[in-house]
RNA sequence: GCUCCCGUAGUUCAACGGAUAGAAUAUCAGGCUUCGAACCUGAAGAUAGGGGUUCGAUUCCCUUCGGGAGCACCA
């Protein structure tokens, strides 16, 4: 961060040894950075306060400029920043780099092969919130990762076989006239309506009704044989799941995926390895069934080949491992999966370990939280699911109506870019691992702590720029004759980003980001509100237009890790 | 039953063991002849209960209560 090694400089000419972490004090008039001095006094065996003083008076006499005094305060050291100076590291390079949003930062993980897993929907079965929370997370993630260097594998595992589909299936076979209805069936969105529909009627037949069980049961067994009377139906329906997967990646903003996965792929080769690992000692006959013994780890037992001969999910994941290690030989696999599978992937990946022991330490569950309703009825809901496309179109029709009487231009484009700002912000403001409950009118907001806010600032910046027929080339920098508190902070809030991207980077966890952003917009409208800039004089206009552009390309920059694309106006 | 996660304003979320527990929203009171009011200013409002560990605990440990998830042939 800029400013730190001036800081640093201090503390070591102070006496300062080791290690050095700063916190930030809790307002403004306690100072820009500060340095608490708990471990220090451990040290110099003195209590925190003396710390403090003897560093003042150590220090405090021959600053750097850009450091304008410290203080102690009680047992912490308080830096304050001399805001022009500030303003010269934040700015006073703009020529070079006017082309370029943000220096990104690329060492973290430079040269690392990383795959991200995510996504994760399966065929015949509805794509729900849950699964927009993994897409926009996985996405993300993505875009953050690549930030700092890694080479990113996009991958994405779909389950088209198991009794899902046959659930699917059972319920399409039970419509008298099936087949004149799938053939009236053209759009993407509409076919896959119907197979939840008919995913919802298998699936509650499954619970409640034993000889639908049984049919059910039955018909899973065809599918799996390839039975000439279902076989086509499967693959039909099949394409359908697959062409609306890519009709909603769209929707919601999902770059390509390099390499999809399927579970028919993997259920041979899963079943191969467990058999071959039998051999080996490193699975074990329980049951008629056979399975891995976890609990000789502090885990729990699993069951990777049932005890009809079928390869479960578990040994499925052996052969999906022996694929992607085959393939990209990645430096690090994250699957981005709900946190409710945590300890099934412990298994699974101490399984790993013995039947691919290239994959030992590489394999990462990334666990994100739970998204649940909040209690009250939903007209949206199939079953017992919220659809993720629901959601985008709702959000959609509240937006075009606050821009009812609005006129710009591409106002469509612009309502789904702000409808679609929104739903991402709602599901990566909150911790990644927390669980968000979910309730529309709370959780999609559009204003506060929101997506749109976010836009409002960028779109508010290109209107002043707009106006003041900005023109890099000239705008060399200046200095005003002050610099108020409002600019200050605002240019406090910038020089953060590039930590708060490499934090982001380091948890895995793009709320962070999130966070940082909204405090940043927060900072913004603050300074708007008090420091007008084109009608400023010239030497301030100047300096605001520059320290406005600064900020919404931070602004730019910060979205886009959250896979946010921004607005002209709005 | 065992294991793990969670419990913070009415609600939804924050807070490397550190300064006065921050926001958003809802409520109330203000602010557009002024660069975009999807905005801003102000008020009121919270650490589930009880023990410990220490200079200091929302954070760590124990316990009670409350919620969620996982725990053998589903994915």
């Amino acid at each position: 961060m800029i400013m730190k090694p001036q800081v640093e400089k201090i503390l070591r000419e102070a006496g300062v040894i080791g290690e050095i972490e700063f916190t930030i004090p809790p307002n403004a008039e306690m100072g820009d950075l500060a340095f608490a001095c708990f471990g220090l006094a451990k040290e110099w065996k003195m209590n925190p306060a003396e710390a403090a003083k003897k560093i003042i008076v150590e220090a405090g006499r021959d600053l750097p400029v850009q450091v304008e005094r410290i203080e102690a305060v009680g047992p912490y050291v308080n830096f304050y920043f001399n805001a022009s100076e500030l303003a010269k590291l934040v700015l006073g390079n703009y020529d070079r780099d006017r082309s370029r949003p943000v220096r990104t930062i690329r060492h973290v993980g430079r040269g690392k092969k990383t795959m991200v897993e995510f996504a994760h929907p399966n065929t015949h079965k509805p794509v729900h919130i849950g699964h927009l929370r993994n897409m926009i997370t996985g996405e993300s993630l993505v875009r953050i990762l690549e930030n700092q260097g890694n080479k990113v594998v996009r991958a994405n595992y779909q389950g088209d076989v198991g009794m899902h589909i046959a659930k699917c299936l059972w319920g399409i076979l039970r419509i008298s006239d099936f087949r004149f209805q799938i053939s009236d069936l053209k759009r993407a969105d509409e076919r896959a309506r119907f197979l939840g529909e008919t995913y919802a009627m298998g699936g509650q037949a499954f619970e409640k009704d034993e000889t639908a069980k049984k049919e059910i049961e039955a018909l899973n067994i065809k599918i799996y044989n390839k039975n000439k009377s279902v076989w086509g139906l499967y693959k039909k329906t099949r394409k359908w799941s697959l062409d609306y997967f890519d009709y909603i990646y769209k929707k919601v903003g999902v770059k390509k995926f390099d390499r999809l996965y399927f579970e028919s792929e993997t259920f041979e080769l899963g079943k191969k390895i467990v058999l071959a690992g039998l051999k080996k000692d490193i699975f074990k006959a329980s049951q008629g069934a056979i399975i891995f013994e976890g609990s000789k780890y502090g885990l729990h037992d699993r069951v990777f080949i049932s005890s009809k001969g079928l390869p479960t999910y578990e040994a499925k994941d052996q052969g999906l491992a022996a694929l992607q290690f085959k393939e990209y030989h990645p430096d690090y696999i994250y699957h981005v999966v709900g946190k409710e599978q945590a300890d099934y992937f412990k298994v699974v990946f101490k399984a790993l370990e013995f039947t691919l022991p290239e994959s030992k330490g590489k394999e990462k569950h990334l666990v994100y939280g739970w998204v649940s309703l909040k209690e009250g009825k939903m007209s949206s809901r199939t079953g017992n699911v919220v659809l993720a496309e629901w959601l985008l179109d709702e959000v959609e029709k509240r937006i075009t109506e606050i821009m009812r009487d609005r006129e710009i231009k591409n106002k469509e484009k612009v309502i789904k870019k702000v409808a679609n700002a929104a739903v991402k912000y709602s599901m990566l403001k909150t911790g990644i691992g927390n669980d968000i409950v979910f309730d529309f009118n709370e959780s999609v907001s559009l204003s506060g702590d929101s997506g749109p806010y976010l836009l409002y600032i960028v779109a508010r910046i290109n209107s002043i720029l707009k106006k003041s027929k900005f023109k890099n080339q000239n705008l060399k920098f200046s200095m005003p004759t002050s610099i108020e508190p409002e600019e200050k902070k605002l240019l406090l809030g910038l020089v953060k980003f590039e930590e708060v991207v490499r934090e982001a980077g380091e948890k895995k966890d793009p709320s962070v980001i999130a966070k940082y952003l909204f405090g940043l917009a927060q900072g913004f409208n603050n300074f708007y509100q008090s420091c007008p800039v084109l009608e400023a004089e010239p030497a301030a206009r100047v300096f605001r237009l520059r320290l406005i552009k600064k900020t919404k390309e931070i602004m730019e920059s910060g979205l886009n890790l959250l896979g946010i694309e921004t607005v002209e106006e709005m």
